[in-house]
DNA sequence: CTCCTGAGTAGCAAAACAGAACGCAGCTCT
DNA sequence: AGAGCTGCGTTCTGTTTTGCTACTCAGGAG
């Protein structure tokens, strides 16, 4: 199987991570998260090479996940801003975070989220959107949905 | 700057990344949520060629994320289980479900998951541990944590 | 014995990548 | 006016990483 079939797959976990699903593509993301927004910003904040952001941005911007817009600072110059799509990837880095925070930081947290104004910190939870509870995976149980196709994966 | 180099940089969502941001590790992790344990069994349900599944799932166990635990179907074979390691990336894979549910399913979801006993679908929240409040981007605030060394990320 | 099956290895071609050099348009300095 | 600088790419070259196909190897079944 081609890695690209994956897109076809019917399973909301493969679909986001043949987009998002490489090196660079989710670091990107969070650097646009802490207000980045210039090709030569990314370039140097995070070591990766030229041509390979110019293709990421490129494929970014194709999946709506950030938009090109035009700025002047003399002649026009663009800058790649997250769209609400692109907004919506945040619990996901947050859940990164927590798994990273946890597993990956002998010296404690490097950064701390912290929620504005309340001062608590901020986390990823798997949450019922019934009965409100916290659930772990062992409370999950998977069942085909409406765009399901034969097989549930 | 070699990618490899980014394990050591003080942030946590990019050392997690260094181990889970390629095309297969988080596929392979989520087939070990749906009970996947055999070789054969990743190989065919992901179509991973054989090469690339051996050191993946070598790197996941090096990583603990997953274990390699022997059985006997007449000679010793191996199988591989989550650890609790592993069972920590669950609300990662829901949070990329929650996006792909909602930005790359057109035909609506393909799986729902479900909670066990009082059938409301879960979700990956953003929660501050404080107000409980669920929270976006915007409410949230970076600030330095005890493992940071000079520069914030 | 010989075949079958599960779990890998080996070897090679194709794709992805890093890093440095180059292009280019407008600005700024002289 | 001309020289150099800046931001944003593109191109080129060589290295890594992948994907494929074929092979090995050990135990069990026929």
């Amino acid at each position: 199987m081609r890695f690209d079939d994956l897109a076809e797959y019917p399973c909301s976990i493969t679909r986001p991570l043949t987009v998002l699903g490489d090196r660079w593509t989710l670091l990107i993301v969070k650097q646009a998260f802490a207000g980045v927004r210039r090709f030569e910003d990314f370039h140097q904040s995070l070591g990766i090479s030229r041509s390979r952001l110019t293709d990421r941005l490129d494929r970014l911007v194709e999946q709506e996940i950030l938009s090109r817009e035009p700025y002047r600072d003399g002649r026009t110059r663009y800058e790649y801003r997250l769209t609400e799509k692109g907004h919506a990837l945040y619990p996901i880095l947050i859940a990164l975070r927590d798994w990273g925070d946890t597993y990956m930081a002998p010296d404690g947290p490097p950064v701390r989220y912290i929620h504005r104004g309340c001062g608590g910190e901020v986390h990823a939870r798997l949450t019922c959107e019934v009965c409100g509870e916290e659930a772990t995976a062992r409370d999950v149980l998977p069942e085909p949905g409406p765009g399901a196709v034969g097989h549930a994966a």
